[in-house]
DNA sequence: AGCACA
């Protein structure tokens, strides 16, 4: 196999990631960018000294890393050339489905777990759901757009793009990294003080509308697919 | 380069 001796796996792992991305920002971009190859399950990111510039994105199916593999090798991320290969090992995520998850006896690893549980015991904090992002997706919602029900007619066709029911968390640079993708590719403008909005702009039309047919409903997060149309002229 | 599940 090229993928360095490692056989296929509904885990991809990826390399030559930038290092200065923030963590948070990294999953959420590796999701969206890993979305589009099938149904995500996990993502995992580190920012330890062994583990910085690496992640791991389980998908649902094996077939799906396969087309991830293949679609996002050398991909421009942040600047830097993506590294796609297979996981080597199953992902907790997976084992935990399968009843197969035994809890790590890693040594060195399970004393700091104790240490940092002791701290956190004092402090007797038991925050909220949180990292909802990167579980259990789409599949089973249909997020509701409630929220943006445009009643105006269609803009006609335009050559910018505009983007709505974004999460407020998304950067222009993740946007980018998807939009990108599509020829014809300008820009993506934010305002500061408009969030959950965006103006992608192309070349021309009929790029804009191949890029908006490609990524109408897409979502950055399971909870919000977003709402493509053309920008007023 | 590096393979974890904070």
């Amino acid at each position: 196999m090229l993928s360095g001796d490692v056989p296929p796996n509904q885990t991809v792992y990826l390399r030559n990631l930038n290092e200065k991305v923030k963590k948070e920002e990294l999953k959420r971009s590796l999701y969206a960018l890993c979305s589009q190859y099938g149904r995500i399950l996990d993502v995992v990111a580190l920012k330890t000294s062994k583990l910085r510039g690496q992640a791991w994105v389980v998908f649902s199916e094996i077939t799906a890393a396969t087309n991830a593999f293949r679609g996002l090798q050398d991909f421009d991320f942040y600047g830097k050339r993506m590294r796609v290969q297979y996981a080597k090992t199953q992902s907790d995520c997976l084992a935990k489905e399968d009843g197969s998850y035994a809890p790590k006896e890693k040594k060195k690893k399970q004393e700091e777990k104790a240490a940092e549980k002791k701290r956190r015991a004092e402090e007797a904090q038991q925050s909220g759901p949180d990292a909802a992002a990167a579980q259990g997706n789409g599949t089973g919602y249909q997020a509701s757009r409630l929220g943006k029900p445009s009643q105006e007619p269609p803009a006609p066709p335009n050559n910018i793009l505009f983007i709505q029911n974004l999460p407020a968390e998304t950067t222009s640079m993740m946007l980018q990294i998807l939009f990108q993708q599509y020829p014809g590719f300008r820009e993506v403008r934010m305002i500061e003080a408009k969030p959950g909005i965006a103006f992608v702009e192309y070349e021309d039309d009929s790029q804009s509308m191949v890029a908006m047919q490609a990524l109408q409903g897409f979502k950055i997060t399971p909870y919000n697919p977003m709402a493509i149309s053309y920008a007023k002229k």
